[in-house]
DNA sequence: CTGAAAGCGCTTACAG
DNA sequence: CTGAAAGCGCTTACAG
């Protein structure tokens, strides 16, 4: 495994009695080589089981074909379905994606964005953590000529694309969809900040309400984190004295989840007491045996539209593109058992 | 963004007219240069923000300190996990993992491999797809020095180190259980052969109903695939005319989570009427509002283990480990409500 | 403690 | 149609 070891362009050339650069012309199907040469030499490249160092033509070409993306997190199913849709999307354009996980901390974050940009990807898709505020870091990155584009969670003060979604809107009609079943009481269980789209979400909740004249309380907004056991214990908390609500529209699906297992062992049933709605469509809502309702994020269509926006500015070239804003339409699922999945 | 573009070592050698070698060296805290030209030029690359090309540096090195990871899908919480995990020891490490999917097809893994492989990462750490089983393609990589370590699910004529779970023994007890507990009619959800995983927990399954004399009647078993509504259909079928089992025993989580909502909308109580069982502990077992039996997986161990094992064989360099074979105990949850997460 | 030389494996102009 | 020269940005021996 020592001189027999990595098969390279010299090797074969050294076979053929030619040069690495006939060889490397006529492996990229460069006009110069002859049909002749080149069936030749790609055969016996295939033959060796030849095959190009990326590190290498990646220093030559100065690009590498590769896309960088960062992830606040891996095991959120929505997180993990636009990740799908980044490697289905990059493959059918012969990109590969490197990804990166931030876990929510912006120090992983602007870790990670300095690894990609040092190994010389041709762009990045990001999407911030809770904790990034600034734009500082990225924009030195843009103005040093890197593509970036934005998937879901943007920052406001950085010239970029972005592809996010109508949450305010998705969550109005989500809500108005609850008041034409005949809810008064509408609660709202989640965060009511962090981050920006659930802010939207809760505003949308209450643009409903206000042109229905509903009921506003702070008394039924029950504020919780993103996670299941907060969500799950506010929600019991907020049923142990009997049930305030005919109706619980929640932060996402996960807090929705946690709050149908805290209604059904509080002895609620739904739609009967109360009707239950979240946001984001994920596909864990399958397992529930109740109707619910929810927003059907375009989760797939969103990372495809955020790749096809970074290949433009990436395959542009020289010319800077200007930044463009895809605000994609979500779509109101009544009954999350009657869809297709 | 022309000369004034990426700073490099070359920069900042002129700016202080040494040679990059100098540069190189400081850089990596060589003991070659003295202390106080160190701290200049760290000080000086520190606030030009310069970053080593990691092309370069690899090209150069001969090693990445890469690991190059493929996963049969990410948007299964259990990988998700598993990956999770693989990014977390990574970085503890130093090393950045280089993530691609496989898709369950034979062809992506392939390439998935070629593209690592030529990427130069360091090791790569690896679950097959459903469809394969010959190892050839691995063996080769195994044969020109690259380690590879299997987690999960692996492939019996590869001479490589692998971390999987005791999954017939796991299935066993957690069916033993559901025994002790006063089940006699226990039937089987799930694929019976592929993957491997699933097939050895189907053994443990009628290891146990062996063991205790009980019913192995072909007729409640019922085979399904691992979609979440081919599970819940199979199961909808199955109580169609009554209810013929006491207790029903699934391949893994997902499925037991399709038969709930499939139990529930006929009209069945759990643990009542049938106590459910699943497999592998997933995160989404927090929503449900009933008692519910699993086994948990290591699977943060899993990944962490197969990622050290991994290091181990590619710090070690020139002589070649022998194989080593962790399987890992998985634990028996008997209401997945009451447990720490 | 510092540098000149050579190389990692590929590609890009430029000649011929 | 083919090759000699130079370079991508870094590192590894080897001298001094």
């Amino acid at each position: 495994v020592k001189s027999s070891g990595k098969i390279t362009q010299k090797k074969i050339a050294d076979m053929l009695g030619v040069t690495t650069v006939t060889i490397s012309k006529a492996l990229r199907d460069n006009p110069d080589i002859s049909e002749k040469l080149k069936t030749k030499i790609k055969q016996i490249a295939e033959d060796l089981g030849y095959r190009p160092n990326i590190l290498a033509r990646g220093l030559a070409q100065r690009h590498t074909r590769m896309i960088g993306v960062i992830v606040p997190e891996i095991t959120t199913s929505f997180f993990a379905e636009v990740v799908e849709a980044f490697y289905q999307t990059a493959r059918e354009h012969q990109y590969e994606v490197v990804l990166m996980i931030s876990h929510e901390r912006e120090k992983d974050e602007s870790d990670n964005l300095r690894y990609l940009t040092a190994l010389g990807v041709d762009g990045i898709l990001i999407s911030v953590t809770r904790e990034t505020i600034s734009g500082t870091v990225i924009n030195k990155l843009i103005n040093q000529g890197v593509p970036v584009v934005f998937y879901d969670r943007a920052l406001e003060d950085v010239q970029a694309s972005t592809v996010t979604i109508n949450d305010r809107q998705g969550a109005q009609s989500l809500v108005q969809n609850m008041i034409n079943y005949g809810c008064k009481q509408i609660g709202y269980l989640g965060p009511l900040e962090h981050p920006l789209v659930v802010k939207h979400r809760f505003q949308g909740y209450q643009d409903a309400l206000m042109a229905n004249g509903l009921n506003t309380d702070k008394s039924i907004i029950y504020e919780c984190q993103f996670g299941k056991e907060d969500a799950y214990q506010t929600t019991l908390d907020c049923l142990k004295n009997g049930c305030p609500i005919d109706g619980l529209f929640c932060a996402n699906d996960v807090v929705a989840l946690s709050a149908y297992r805290a209604i059904t062992e509080s002895g609620y049933s739904i739609p009967k007491n109360i009707r239950l709605a979240g946001f984001g469509n994920i596909s864990e809502n399958f397992f529930l045996p109740v109707p619910f309702m929810t927003v059907a994020q375009p989760t797939f269509e969103m990372g495809q539209k955020a790749l096809e926006l970074l290949l433009d500015e990436i395959e542009s070239k020289e010319k800077k593109l200007k930044p463009r804003h895809l605000v994609l339409d979500s779509k109101i699922i009544i009954d999350n058992r009657n869809q297709d999945r």
